[in-house]
DNA sequence: ATTTTACTGATAAATATTATCATTTTAGAA
DNA sequence: TTCTAAAATGATAATATTTATCAGTAAAAT
């Protein structure tokens, strides 16, 4: 998994060891402000610039997805599988939707538009926040 | 349609109006910057704050549903029915698609979670921008 | 007309994100 | 193992978006 990077094509440091492997296998959908104050303790020089810039370059080889539901911030998701997500509007917790559904463009639509991700966003309230 | 505000229990002014006019059957999913910078034609002294305020309220009394799918910045859209949208990631054009998909969630999913609205965001590009 | 309530807009502030750039580090070549 | 080119780090500044304050004003209710 530390190889990641490599076979990105970025260099390897240890700052982007440390969000990688916050990232890892992290479900919880977190976001750049969450990875930099975990990685702060193991490196208390930690800039929120570099968080964003391995972050920016991650997603843009296709290692990370930004995932927009929330208003009010981006959020990441190392599952860069096809998938959808359940979010919260009460706590903005994002939970992962593995199920798939089967949605087709028409073909005239597809003929316009390439279509080259979609994203089922299921707005609501969680468990936990319904008492 | 200027009697909107009213059945929404809010007080009409002039600059609502506007925005309400700007707004009304515009499918372009215009930012709060397209909205302000429009209708400061017609108020010179128009505020910021005033648009922000009558997208909130706007959007909590349902009138107005803010759609999250650009990364840069929220987009409004007067068009509450249920429907979806298509998001060129060149142009950050939003179309709007008014098929209906037939997705449910499994029962177990649906008890610990009360969906309150889905969206479906086709993400890809757009026919200008394919050249 | 008077009162109540809510809205406006100037301004400041908070939050999120991007840009600069001198210094340091990585990775690969010699 | 050096050496070197390319890239990353982090301090800092800047930008962008959005929210908060609040005194003055305007809309609606009485
Ligand atoms: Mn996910
Ligand atoms: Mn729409
Ligand atoms: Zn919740
Ligand atoms: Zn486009």
């Amino acid at each position: 998994m530390p190889e990641q990077y490599r076979q990105l094509g970025m260099k390897l440091t240890p700052q982007r060891l440390a969000i990688l492997h916050y990232l890892s296998g992290n479900g919880t959908h977190p976001s750049a402000e969450n990875i930099y104050k975990d990685v702060l303790k193991q490196f208390p020089t930690m800039s929120f610039a570099t968080v964003y810039n391995t972050l920016d370059a991650l997603a843009e080889k296709g290692g990370l997805k930004v995932v927009t539901v929330d208003p009010d911030k981006k959020r990441y998701d190392p599952n860069t599988g096809p998938h959808h997500h359940l979010y919260c509007i009460k706590c903005k917790n994002i939970v992962d939707i593995n199920k798939e559904f089967k949605i087709r463009l028409s073909d005239e639509m597809r003929r316009d538009f390439d279509v080259l991700a979609v994203c089922i966003e299921f707005h609501g309230i969680c468990r936990k926040c319904k008492k």
